[in-house]
DNA sequence: GTGGCTGCAAAATGTTTGCACGGAT
DNA sequence: ATCCGTGCAAACATTTTGCAGCCAC
């Protein structure tokens, strides 16, 4: 199985580089603008690559579809739940909570998912009605 | 909206005691051996319903429906990626953790769903093949 | 020419909703 | 009598899959 560089694929990374962590959904409507002739199924399918050779991870939100970012290192992320934006944490905010884990309950941990949700800032100062 | 605890409504919360996380479908069939004509529609309601009066807790697994917990306190999980087997983690284990990411990014924190995911012990010693 | 990738449509999955009926208050 | 909850089926949202054709190697 000898990956090829498909325009469609490459249009995906971009599109994520515009992006902030979206769904397959948004990254066809943005793609759509350029190549009005690509296909979900062709957007799935690339997503389901990519995320398999490592090249964007696949983010998990309560009550959301799958998102994605083209940020790979392992770092967790924080929604604010009065205007919807989502932020990256530090990826070494969390680096010793997986050793805490560990310790507590004798099993080897290979990753977490951590979605904090809160106010941010500037919805804490009013600045976003 | 007066809430009414229907036989049917009963019968799920039994069913949460007896399942270990169950999702929607696990629900409905455990149910179904009592009661062959309960319907899906009526499981996800009252599973929204219970939500909402905080009688149950939704829970979120990367790659899993929902599932459910009868366990409504704040704690987290961790997933056997071998056993398939999903475990509690302590309720205060990560009673700081909160605290830390407000301090770094000035959020008010809300809420966070945290999902482990490793080998467990007796997996680490081989027990489960 | 082989094999991976495409667009398209259909299928699969998980969840919600519209509706007429029935039971509890 | 009212109104909430039910079973059923249809609708919906998200993701996957089957297929014939195409394009790069």
């Amino acid at each position: 199985m000898n990956r090829r560089y498909s325009i469609q694929k490459q249009a995906i990374l971009d599109a994520l580089g515009r992006l902030c962590h979206p769904t397959a959904q948004e990254i066809l409507e943005e793609i759509k603008k350029q190549y009005p002739r690509i296909s979900k199924g062709t957007v799935y399918r690339n997503l389901n690559l990519l995320e398999e050779d490592d090249i964007v991870k696949r983010l998990f939100f309560p009550g959301s579809s799958d998102r994605f970012d083209v940020d790979v290192r392992q770092h967790n992320h924080i929604l604010c739940v009065r205007c919807g934006r989502i932020f990256d944490l530090e990826p070494d905010s969390m680096d010793n909570i997986d050793r805490q884990i560990e310790q507590e309950t004798g099993f080897t941990i290979i990753k977490h998912d951590i979605t904090f949700q809160g106010a941010c800032p500037e919805c804490n100062r009013g600045e976003h009605k």
